[in-house]
RNA sequence: GGCCCGUUCGUCUAUCGGUUAGGACGUCAGGUUUUCAACCUGAAAAGAGGGGUUCGACUCCCCUACGGGCUGCCA
């Protein structure tokens, strides 16, 4: 039984990186009829806000990625300790008293003599009478001892993967506080809930290290992890501080469709052509985690648009009908709009534009060399309301009147009605144009 | 500074020592549509640099350069 599990922690929205992360843990789950856990990481008390959490909830819910049960960490609080008194009677947690400044102080020297800022242990070597006296004038807090050899595993995506925990400080487990830490809490979770995948950013990839070690320590067997690439900017510049921007729903406040994020997040990095795939089942049908590559990847917004225009246009009447009359088109010609609107739009907030211009007319694009043909052929053109044939009966009078054919005879004509050198299909657009401003 | 990982067409990537280095997106050019778009066909386009190993290296090893990550009493 697979069990995987997607576990932000409701300091923020998700974002397009974020959204890779619960993406692949979800796929992995349905391709094998798993269980997928949303859990929530929020024993940082201070940053974590129920509006996040609350907002993390409805993007997955846009996006269709349903989650089969919630967890939050501050609900298990009572299960950290209980371990975490195993863990000191076992020696694996042992407790040290350096301030931040003390340890930043220890870093900065270490760094100085060339000498990798690893944690010295001091407080392992610490008698009872001296922890005593500390513990009188401060809080203790936790460190776990790592065993200093080098901790490997197999990666789903970069392969075999060796870490030599020497060259990592003993990680901080319990704050001062009492405040159970990431690291620790997400362990004891994974354990716990019989978590047999883990796939995650690259960035957590010294942490599995850890994590791996603390997992032995409390009898539980490590799941299967692979580590995704971290996502760049077009320029290859990390996006970290481009991710604001990058909220899923400012993402979607634009304009994105659901489709098109899904379809390139869920191929982007891999070897898969990035195509649009109208739901989760057909995404999940090629989704092969071995199919990423290790090296960043580049993440271009503007790929969004393409994949959004596609799926825009694929909808069928019925699905954007309510749209279209809430935009005060006329019952009757709602159809032939959408048939007429939809092949030239990328968000559905474009077809605004084209019923004003139908109805409003458009401000007449007109070329100095063609301000004479076109004043003849407006002369030409009946008023409004036009039918199926007026395009064609109005062309071949003006050809007629001008001689002019092909481009020179369409493009000034359509750049005067539309103001647009591309668009609708014109004999299609005419009967719902109600209006048209090059006749003044 | 230390520890991980990475580097193939513009982009995402395939290649598990011998290939005309393949595909997809994008770009460009033709075709088609009495215009644009859409569509069809075609083209241009790549192994970071330097050393090894080998009959033979994009592929294995080392060095350099560059990129990303980690190096918190954050996650």
């Amino acid at each position: 039984m697979t069990v995987t599990r997607f576990a932000p922690s409701p300091t923020g929205y998700i974002h397009v990186g974020n959204l890779r992360t619960a993406l692949m843990n979800y796929l992995i789950a349905r391709k094998s009829g798993g269980t997928f856990i949303l859990r929530l990481d929020d024993t940082d008390r201070e940053r974590s806000k129920q509006e996040y959490a609350d907002g993390i909830m409805a993007d997955l819910d846009w996006l269709g990625l349903q989650w089969d049960r919630v967890e939050k960490q501050s609900e298990r609080l009572d299960r950290y300790a209980e371990v975490a008194d195993e863990l000191r009677q076992s020696g694996d947690l042992y407790e040290v008293f350096e301030t931040p400044t003390e340890l930043d102080l220890k870093r900065k020297k270490l760094l100085n003599m060339g000498r990798p800022p690893v944690y010295d242990r001091a407080g392992l070597g610490l008698s009872e009478a001296e922890k005593d006296r500390l513990r009188a004038e401060r809080e203790g807090y936790w460190r776990f001892k790592l065993d200093q050899q080098r901790t490997e595993w197999e990666d789903g995506i970069f392969g075999h993967v060796s870490i030599d925990s020497a060259s990592v400080s003993d990680p901080v487990l319990i704050r001062a506080d009492g405040q159970v830490l990431y690291t620790f809490a997400s362990s004891v979770d994974d354990i716990d809930m019989g978590i047999t995948h883990i796939v995650r950013g690259s960035d957590h990839v010294t942490n599995t290290a850890t994590q791996i070690q603390i997992m032995h320590a409390i009898g539980g067997t490590p799941p299967a992890f692979a580590h995704h690439s971290l996502l760049t900017g077009p320029q290859g510049e990390g996006l970290s501080k481009r991710l604001g921007t990058l909220s899923l729903r400012d993402l979607r406040a634009k304009g994105v469709a659901r489709e098109a994020l899904l379809s390139l997040m869920a191929r982007l990095g891999s070897s898969q052509p990035v195509e649009l795939k109208m739901s989760l089942d057909e995404i999940a049908e090629g989704f092969e985690l071995a199919q990423f590559g290790a090296a960043p990847t580049k993440f271009d917004a503007e790929d969004l648009w393409p994949l959004t225009r596609a799926r825009n246009q694929a909808l069928p009447f019925e699905a954007v009908q309510e749209r279209i009359l809430g935009l005060g088109v006329p019952a009757e010609m709602a159809e032939r709009f959408w048939r007429v609107a939809s092949q030239n739009i990328t968000t559905l907030e474009d077809l605004g534009h084209w019923w004003a211009l139908c109805r409003d007319g458009a401000e007449p694009v007109i070329a100095a060399e063609d301000a004479e043909f076109v004043r003849q052929a407006v002369a030409l053109l009946p008023e409004p309301p036009y039918s199926d044939a007026t395009w064609g009966e109005w062309t071949a009078a003006v050809k007629e009147a001008t001689g002019r054919k092909g481009k020179g005879l369409f493009l000034p004509l359509r750049l005067a009605l539309t103001g647009q050198a591309s668009g609708p299909e014109m004999a299609e657009l005419m009967p719902l144009l109600q209006k048209v401003r090059a006749k003044g």
